[in-house]
DNA sequence: TAGTTACGCAATTAGTA
DNA sequence: ACTAATTGCGTAA
């Protein structure tokens, strides 16, 4: 049977077959059918450099290599290359690696295999399918050889969340929750299977008789369920890894996938990077996937996410113990109570469900990696996405990229954000400034690319403009006035880069026209897609992790931010329109002058007006200057009636750099207190702590007398040494080591760590008469003392600087007699 | 199977008397 | 007993 299909590639991978290397994919149909194909038709190949080609021929011979010198294509430099093909990847590996040692340069030669085919394609997941098929045993189709095409095709995914309980030690699966969701015809799933003897459970409870039973049935459910997904709360680390060992001991074939391989985990140092491998599905953790998609949480337990995002959270978990005594109530349920724990295990499942539903967050990744090539359980690799993309981009214009690695000169940090520093005070009236994807829409508008930049420079270098290119280059440190150079555009940092449309300038425009077309559309989901992508590049363009990578990259782009946030502030201040009273980056706080008694919507009126009028110059600035056409796009962010720049702790007029509070006012008079950076939105301070900033900031802001705020200070202060605020006095800090790392200082978090077994992650804990001990240890009496001196005072203090609020009074303890002289 | 720099604060430790 | 330097963390952008 031949018809042509559209779909979705979910994992592509190679494996040896015969003499040659077989590329195989599997994915879902448009149709909701899944399907594999394999693919042998292809080498694994890289490039050489013509010119060395002479030079490599002898290794190249020796390793049955397949040479092709019209292959089309050149390097970034502009010069042809010859396309090496192999039939193994041990074989390309052993080869390159020669050529390294003889200093020979090669390109693409780190390429997994999968991404060479999908490059040479130009796919990014979404594929069109045609040539001949037959039903397969994992699959409904298998394709051999079929003709794959580039396609925007994003299925629905159907996902199957697991859980696994275990006695504390991990030793062996009690008992594995099953809930399925998503897919074509959106079927739905809540099971639980567990070892004892059957029972009068409800519906969707599996006894079965040993471990062993369990683990059998257990993966021959997930094969018959078939998700495109598996996920679950640590799953990668936690539950498919002990899965892994227990099917291991009782030798078993651990497979969870569509094809007869096992499935199996690959650790990583890093943290977050490991992964399982399931043929033909994706593993993607809940809890990596909540972590660096959404807001910060207290910490990253199940619980904890759940309760913020769901307001709701775990079943047995009354009291917010740690981990090991919560081990002993679920083992108890397992023994004495079969229902609260077939509920408890099922529970875990349901949440990981409704906190990904509701966060959209598999939609998200589908997105992010349909958007950028990569596969799912990578999509959020940023490096990873930029090297697909502007690969893709090379390729548009018949280039290859460097191995990474080669032709790589060490690279130096750069600087970052502007910061100005400023005078501490309260202020009334501010505008607060934003350039909208400052560093994004720079690229774009100054045309920053790694390709820009490596014609200006060799162009530059051939010309009798070489001495601004040599000056250019002399060092990181050599700053100049932007603008042109000859026919080139000039950063601040010296940088220059041609004219003609980069690579990266064009992937920006295509997001940001695409980003407006789906806000057009109210569809956020993509529009956010976008942005975060967009807003990644820089970063990547600043590690020495990404072969694209140059200090004078950066450098130039962040030079472009200080220049663009120092003349805007200039053009303010020397237009009389304003004072800046602080700016971070791409922000500008703005005290416009305003009489005393503006209405909201007056306020709000004035600062759209000077925004527009600020873009206006913006765009005549970088018309006069360097003949371009502004891509920069301020934004009225927001008005504050009353802006608190705190004091620093070493001097009470210097305002602290990132920290500051204000009285949030929108156009119909609704205001908010909104707080960034300062000990309320710090974790590491108490939540004691927390409301005591806000309570004041919101009395000062509302115009309270220091009366007020004395008689409110010492309210709190009685009311925690009555030991009502308990439970608002733990400190949460994140252990960044282990706790046998630390060997330069003990800090609090850390001794109170080593009152617990196998510490790790967030630790909570509380300030006793005997230091810190952790949540669910406490032992000795709360040191109140060290709180009022400690979380209590420095925040009553720094309110103090601006409305005269005697702290001695505030805290109950001497009048300050020399406060009028001070 | 690795985005960045800038910044402030508290606590601990090292250094000096 | 005091200050200075270092360490560690969380945050803004």
């Amino acid at each position: 049977m031949t018809d042509s299909e559209r779909g979705f590639l979910l994992h592509t991978f190679h494996r040896n077959q015969g003499d040659a290397t077989t590329l195989f994919g599997v994915g879902r149909l448009a149709s909701g059918q899944t399907f594999a194909f394999a693919d042998s038709r292809q080498r694994p190949a890289f490039y050489l450099r013509a010119s060395e080609l002479d030079r490599a021929r002898p290794f190249c011979v020796g390793a049955d290599a397949e040479l092709d010198e019209n292959t089309g294509l050149t390097t970034m430099d502009g010069e042809a290359v010859v396309r090496v093909g192999l039939r193994k990847v041990h074989q390309l590996r052993r080869l390159a690696d020669g050529l390294h040692e003889n200093q020979l340069r090669t390109y693409e030669a780190d390429f997994a295999f999968a991404r060479q085919y999908l490059v040479d394609r130009g796919i990014r997941g979404g594929v069109c399918i045609t040539g001949s098929w037959r039903a397969g045993h994992g699959v409904d189709r298998v394709y051999v050889e079929p003709q794959l095409a580039p396609d925007d095709f994003e299925p629905a995914l159907s996902v199957l969340a697991l859980d696994i309980e275990t006695p504390p030690d991990a030793s062996a699966v009690l008992a594995c929750s099953l809930v399925l969701w998503g897919g074509t015809e959106g079927k739905t799933v809540e099971e639980i299977h567990l070892i004892g003897p059957p029972a009068e459970d409800g519906r969707g409870v599996y006894c079965h008789a040993t471990e062993r039973d369990l683990l059998l049935r257990l993966a021959e459910r997930i094969r018959q369920l078939d998700p495109d997904v598996l996920t679950g709360w640590n799953v990668v680390d936690f539950d498919l890894t002990v899965l892994q060992k227990r099917f291991a001991a009782h030798k078993l074939p651990f497979n969870l996938g569509r094809s007869s391989d096992d499935s199996w985990y690959q650790e990583s140092e890093v943290w977050g990077a490991s992964r399982v491998v399931v043929y033909g599905r994706q593993v993607l953790d809940a809890m990596h996937l909540a972590r660096t998609t959404l807001t910060r949480f207290d910490d990253n337990r199940l619980g904890t996410v759940a309760q913020a995002l769901l307001g709701r959270g775990k079943s047995l978990a009354a009291n917010d113990d740690d981990d090991g005594s919560m081990a002993d109530v679920i083992l108890d349920a397992y023994h004495n109570d079969r229902a609260a724990f077939a509920e408890y295990c099922l529970e875990d499942s349901r949440l990981v469900r409704d906190i990904l539903v509701q966060e959209d967050l598999i939609q998200l990744s589908l997105r992010r990696a349909a958007l950028t090539g990569l596969p799912l359980e990578r999509a959020w690799g940023s490096v990873a996405a930029f090297d697909f993309l502007y690969i893709l981009g090379l390729r548009q214009r018949r280039m290859v990229a460097p191995t990474n690695d080669i032709d790589r000169v060490h690279l130096g940090g750069s600087p970052g954000g502007l910061v100005m520093p400023t005078r501490a005070g309260l202020y009334p009236h501010v505008f607060v400034f934003d350039f909208k994807s400052l560093y994004p829409s720079i690229i774009r508008t100054f045309n920053i690319d790694p390709l820009t930049h490596l014609l200006a420079h060799r162009l530059a270098r051939d010309s009798t403009a070489a001495e601004t290119a040599m000056a250019a280059e002399s060092g990181a440190d050599y700053v100049t006035e932007p603008g042109i150079t000859g026919a080139f555009i000039r950063a601040p940092n010296g940088a220059l880069f041609v004219r003609d449309a980069g690579i990266l300038p064009e992937i920006l425009a295509g997001f940001f026209d695409r980003r407006a077309e789906a806000r057009a559309a109210h569809d956020d989901l993509a529009a956010y897609t976008y942005k975060i992508v967009m807003n990644s590049f820089y970063g990547v363009l600043a590690t020495g992790s990404c072969r694209f990578a140059e200090g004078a990259l950066a450098g130039a782009i962040t030079g472009f931010g200080h220049y663009l946030l120092r003349w805007t502030k200039a053009l303010l201040q020397d237009s009389d329109r304003g004072t800046v009273l602080y700016g971070d980056t791409d922000s500008l706080f703005v005290d416009a002058h305003l009489p005393a008694d503006l209405a909201p919507a007056d306020a709000h009126s004035a600062g759209q007006a000077l925004c527009t009028w600020l873009n206006e110059q913006l765009a005549t600035h970088v018309r006069e200057l360097f003949d371009l056409p502004s891509h920069l796009d301020l934004e009225f962010e927001k008005y504050y009636a009353r802006f608190f720049l705190p004091p620093t702790r070493g001097d009470r007029d210097k305002a602290r750099a990132k920290g500051y509070a204000g009285l949030k006012v929108a156009a119909d008079g609704t205001d908010e207190v909104e707080i960034i950076g300062m000990e309320a939105v710090r974790r590491d301070w108490t939540d004691l702590a927390h409301e005591i900033q806000r309570d004041l900031l919101d009395m000062v802001f509302r115009g309270q007398s220091a009366e007020a705020l004395e008689q409110r200070v010492l309210a709190w202060v009685d009311a925690m040494r009555r030991g009502e605020r308990d439970d608002d006095l733990v400190y949460r800090k994140a252990l960044r080591k282990s706790v046998e790392g630390y060997t330069k200082s003990v800090p609090a978090h850390v001794a109170a760590a080593r009152l617990l077994p196998g510490a790790r992650g967030t630790i909570r804990y509380v300030i006793t008469r005997d230091g810190p001990q952790p949540v669910g240890h406490v032992t000795a009496p709360i040191d109140y003392e060290h709180y009022l001196e400690k979380q209590i005072r420095p925040i009553v203090r720094t309110i103090g600087r601006v409305c005269d609020l005697d702290v001695e009074v505030a805290l109950g303890g001497t009048p300050d007699l020399f406060r009028s002289l001070g």
